[in-house]
DNA sequence: CGCAAAGTTGATGCTTGTCAAGTAACGTGG
DNA sequence: CCACGTTACTTGACAAGCATCAACTTTGCG
């Protein structure tokens, strides 16, 4: 019986999605098996190098994203040249505005990214016929709205010291949530860092320097970064 | 004939829906006339005045509420008592965030305002029943998503020149959406505007004389501002 | 090994915050 | 209706924090 169960879902769940971290968490969780068979093929996976350029701000969506590895970087600039970092996007997010001709943000790869690339057409037409996908979407949607909106906190009213140990302590708990994680890469450059914080790349290195003169982190490899108490960081975040 | 439809139509509607901007631009316009009539069996409609508590961070909801009239302001605030607003609702908006036990922001009342309040388990019931409902309800929060992000480029990036402009800007367009305004009621005080730019109170305030003595913006009331030439304030938003 | 890219550190100045005084609008009671 | 007090806002002087500019160091790569 187990055998035969077995066959049976192996042949109802395409092979590229078996392993896959958004059939359980992300989106494709809210999509039968036969619906995950029609849509996978639609769908591909690529690979993209940090800093290749995802979707590009006011172009056209040919195709969403589903994060599968790595960390995307949505961000916005000025007429001037002036950069401002919207927002972060981990496994599983999905990746491109819904619902709109054009997206709003310029997305890059902050890392090697892996996404599984679904087709503007087969992902709209899915979530008019499938409103538990559309309520997933709505679930991560809201959750990016509270982030942004914990974000605008960070800029409107926190120091240079209290950004730079938020923003530590934000990816130290993306990578590991149980808040036990003790050493990490940073995805983000000093100048991404930077354009999220809304400081110079300058006040960002000195920031860092001070927290590792307090002994609140270890630096190792300027990406390669060790919190050995997570609760004091938390402490510096204002 | 004339006369019978307009019985229907009545019976149908509920009297306080029929000239209602909810029902035709807001949530409500995705709701049959039956839904709508069994709706308004959990509704009743408030008035606030300026400066209510509408909700409390980390509180329980217990009920949602379409802005009718007015403006609502969402704030946060850190332990040692700074402030940030974090979003801006007009009509036909919906306070209260979906789907979780508590809400993540404060919301008051910015001017005298009125709701159509919604119990929590009639809402969410409608929204289980009624997938075009949620779709709605995904279009606003995605909008709502898109204007935080447009303000973290306003908080993290911008001066203080720039961002009282970008505020004033603001508020003109969602008055008058044709960029015809020439007059207005600012919604906030000073002390509000500067939580929303991350200023303080004394510096919105020069930023306001500064582009009074350009001749950018008239002002009368305190509250009460003109823009003679629109694109001349847009033009300062950077 | 040497060059380019990324990051750090230091000196200085501008922008904005802080503190303080003063002015205009608003409501209340006489 | 007007003095009064309260609140909201404005303006000024000064200080602090962060940006800017520049020199230097580390890292990664051909």
């Amino acid at each position: 019986m187990q055998h035969v169960r077995s066959d049976i879902h192996n042949s109802a769940t395409p092979v590229l999605c078996q392993s896959c971290q958004s059939r359980h968490q992300g989106i494709c969780s809210a999509l039968s098996p036969e619906q995950l068979l029609a849509l996978s093929r639609h769908t591909r996976r690529v690979h993209h190098d940090a800093g290749d350029e995802l979707l590009a701000d006011a172009e056209p969506i040919t195709s969403y994203g589903n994060v599968l590895r790595g960390v995307v970087k949505l961000s916005k600039v000025l007429e001037d040249g002036r950069h401002q970092v919207v927002g972060l996007q981990f496994a599983p997010d999905l990746v491109g505005r819904l619902f709109a001709q054009e997206s709003r943000v310029t997305a890059e790869a902050a890392s090697d990214v892996d996404l599984c690339l679904v087709s503007k057409e087969a992902m709209e037409a899915l979530v008019r016929e499938n409103p538990a996908l559309e309520h997933r979407l709505m679930l991560q949607t809201l959750r990016e709205l509270d982030e942004a909106r914990d974000w605008m906190v960070t800029l409107g009213r926190k120091t240079a010291a209290e950004k730079v140990a938020s923003f530590l302590y934000l990816i130290a708990s993306h990578i590991d949530p149980t808040g036990e994680v003790t050493t990490f890469d940073l995805p983000l450059s000093r100048a991404d860092i930077g354009d999220f914080l809304g400081l110079t790349i300058e006040t960002v290195s000195r920031q860092m320097s001070r927290l590792k003169a307090d002994g609140v982190i270890e630096i190792e490899n300027y990406r390669h970064v060790s919190v050995p108490d997570l609760a004091r960081l938390r402490l510096r975040c204002g």
